[in-house]
DNA sequence: CTGTTAGCGCATTCAC
DNA sequence: GTGAATGCGCTAACAG
């Protein structure tokens, strides 16, 4: 978009590119104050700019890192990214963006795309952490947001999935209810639904699966009855004081339909809390009890853990890490 | 991420830089299928992977494109994203991200700071298209979302506003209410919302702005309740029917959080309707009349118009379009 | 079919 | 202080 090189300003002010480029990179000391005003000058009327990419050639360097994101239509995801990016700016990186749409071999794509766009890092929100391309990557430069691995090889920033579960459920147990049931999506080894899942077991004391219930992903009330059947089959005992925990604002939602297309209420009918936080759930009435995790934190922290990791030029792979953050319950009258 | 470079290959092989380079761009004529497979057979043993930064200094083009968004955080971004992103991949270019959080300031950087990136084109969803900025634009380049500017010099994909809003007002108006309020964040002569008012004047034959009420930005009931009272207000009069018309799912909110404040049910106190559909509208008893845009499909126009205008190597400005993506009334029992 | 070479726009010695 | 020269990794003539 701009055609001036660091030629035609060395040529306009009658000195050489060393000059220019000198004058670029703020080292004043090696040109009089003369040229170094002719230069402001020229530089500022011709509106030139150097070239970011000549010059990250040249010093063989890239202010850039790259993010993957399993899915930005998931709400979880803005707040992170938009923690990323703020970090991004005050530390002088452009970022580059890619989605997987929830899918695996996307992901590995756009990974790879990443790496050879030489960016100097990666901040990767996973579909799949235990997926092979991880093990090619260097806890050097990159690190993983929201799921983790049990490898373990990245360091990894989580919100607090296990406790967080853990003391909303034990409310829930509080009110004496005969059954309380974790709603989810499949779990499919993904850590966040685990630990969750695990959270609400150690509160519930539960030692099987028989309260768990899955939705399937994309659910269409028409076309697949079994959910909500289980729903229904579940809430019409009548001597029953039924809850559900759900594993996330998605899965609220499909319950919530499921349960009103079977004209049930939540809070009478049955008490219900998910975790996850949006503003919609405070204008329900009643008011959904909920986990609210802080997703902004959660890519601010990343940027921040990796720049620290690129800027102290470390050789070899440090130990990975997990950095949780802090969640806070939201208690209202949903149960 | 990686050290070998074209050099190394070329001595692997036993060939010139020039060859490899043929190979690399699949420019086999130009060599023996012996080292057509030697050739491959290093590469993929080696992992090599050529620069893009060289890449795109030799040949001084850049498959990348920069994206400007006013918030990331409003849930309508995402989608627009999304689309973007789908497309980029789809025409093998990359993008890089930034937020502006809403801040005309911070646009302006971000704009500058992409140009100077080099990067072939912009999609920008702005905070304020009449800043100085966009005149410094080029319609050969660049293509704009959401919000249009009344200079109308650049490409712009935009949702049906006005035309919507006048048919989805018109039924309210259908039900005999005795007063239909227009509820927005301040006007601030945004385009969006100036026609969806307009929309709204047309079909309530409004000739003032009586029935304009505003929800200040980031509105807080407890520390300003000058829109809480106007609201009050107006709901206390017992012998009138009055609706509200939100002008997007944020205001809607705001709107409802204060009419629950003062203890009025929609549907039975009142009608509403509103811009934009969510999946909780669907969820909310009863559930919310409103008009789904598109999102995803004017992210996915922006990269495919963009795309054109690149790759069809105009030398002048073309004039500028305005792309209209149609919307869908959703009606249900809210009013 | 393959090698040589001159840029692309800039940073960085090393002389002067 | 300043300029010429060299190189970053790759492309694209141009020779051969």
């Amino acid at each position: 978009m701009n055609k001036f090189t660091i030629k035609d300003i060395a040529k306009l002010a009658n000195v050489s590119t060393a000059t220019v480029s000198y004058f670029l990179n703020g080292n004043y000391a090696k040109m009089s104050i003369n040229t170094r005003r002719k230069l402001a000058d020229i530089i500022s009327k011709t509106n030139y700019v150097p070239s970011t990419t000549a010059r990250n050639l040249a010093k063989n360097e890239n202010k850039t890192i790259g993010v993957s994101v399993a899915d930005i239509t998931n709400p979880f995801t803005s707040p992170v990214i938009s923690g990323i990016s703020e970090r991004c700016e005050q530390y002088g990186y452009k970022m580059v963006f890619t989605n997987s749409n929830n899918d695996e071999h996307r992901e590995i794509e756009n990974i790879n795309r990443l790496r050879q766009e030489e960016v100097a890092g990666l901040i990767i929100d996973p579909v799949n952490p235990e997926s092979d391309i991880y093990s090619q990557l260097s806890n050097l430069d990159t690190v993983i947001v929201d799921r983790q691995s049990k490898r373990n090889l990245i360091d990894t920033i989580v919100t607090d999935n296990m406790q967080s579960v853990e003391a909303l459920t034990a409310k829930m147990v509080q009110k004496n209810y005969d059954d309380l049931y974790f709603v989810s999506w499949p779990l499919d080894d993904i850590s966040t639904r685990l630990h969750r899942y695990e959270g609400f077991k150690r509160a519930t004391h539960d030692t099987d699966d028989h309260h768990l219930l899955i939705v399937p992903y994309n659910y269409d009330l028409n076309t697949d009855a079994s959910f909500q059947s289980q729903i229904a089959d579940i809430l019409k005992a009548p001597d029953k004081k039924v809850g559900f925990f759900a594993m996330n604002s998605r899965v609220l939602q499909e319950l919530l339909k499921v349960t009103q297309s079977l004209s049930y209420a939540y809070a009478t009918d049955f008490g219900v809390a998910t975790y996850e936080e949006f503003e919609w759930m405070a204008l329900m009435r009643p008011g959904i009890s909920c986990i609210r995790q802080d997703s902004f934190a959660i890519g601010y922290s990343a940027m921040e853990m990796l720049k620290d990791k690129l800027e102290s030029k470390l050789t070899s792979e440090p130990k990975a890490r997990v950095k949780t953050i802090p969640t806070k319950e939201i208690i209202r009258a949903s149960f």
